[in-house]
DNA sequence: TCTAAGATGGGT
DNA sequence: CCCATCTTAGAA
């Protein structure tokens, strides 16, 4: 592998990158990046495979819809910080913040190809024989990102994300996961994966038939 | 204060 | 299928 420190891994993106208007564009764009995380030293980092769009504005699935409340507060900075929260009171969710201040859109990161610090990942996973990094909650105890590092700036040494090495794939769409509860919103194709890679997320839990089929 | 529900994952 | 686990938001 070419990833190593000093490398790949240290080519970020500027700040416009994170402010684009357009939440579902910047979920496809994601994909193929590198999310890096340092905890003292210990780089973890891997290939962007699987996202979802919320958009604060008109979209019920998003935790911004129509409310502002503190834990939500950092999606409406500025794009390009961290918004982490922690799901069923167990799983620790990290997602790309992404549009100008006052509108709060934000990118869940669903599914990672570790590429670097695979056996601190291992470890970190409790040598599990299922795929180190391929669901949201799974990805961040790989990369032992918590809750407490929400609002944490992307362009900086502790969570980052790193530029694209290739760009030759094709993207598929489906609908979000676990989002029932926003009605005819449930049904907006932003689950965005890249085809044929091994380690998406499986798709769960869908209480409607057939609605998480990509396309 | 109280409580229901949740952008999940792993085991049976 | 079942359940762990706890913060958050909204109600009382």
């Amino acid at each position: 592998m070419i990833y190593k420190n000093n490398t790949p891994l240290y080519e970020r993106p500027d700040r416009s990158f994170f402010l684009r208007k357009d939440v579902t564009q910047a979920a496809k764009d994601l994909l193929g990046m590198i999310l890096v995380s340092s905890k003292n030293g210990v780089i973890t980092a891997g290939k962007i495979v699987e996202t979802e769009a919320y958009c604060g504005k008109g979209d019920k699935a998003c935790h911004a819809h129509g409310k502002r409340t503190p834990r939500t507060e950092v999606m409406y900075q500025d794009g390009g910080v961290a918004y982490i929260y922690l799901c069923y009171g167990i799983h620790h969710l990290i997602n790309i913040v992404t549009n100008v201040a006052g509108q709060a859109d934000a990118v869940l990161i669903r599914a990672l190809e570790p590429i670097e610090g695979i056996e601190v990942m291992r470890k970190r996973r409790n040598f599990t024989t299922a795929k180190l990094a391929s669901g949201p909650g799974t990805l961040t105890q790989a990369m032992d990102i918590k809750v407490h590092q929400t609002g944490t700036d992307l362009l900086g040494d502790e969570i980052w994300i790193a530029k694209s090495q290739e760009k030759e794939f094709e993207i598929l769409e489906g609908t979000r996961i676990g989002v029932d509860y926003a009605q005819e919103d449930a049904l907006r194709p932003w689950r965005f994966i890249i085809k044929g890679n091994k380690f998406v997320s499986k798709p769960i839990r869908s209480k409607k038939e057939g609605t998480t089929a990509f396309k």
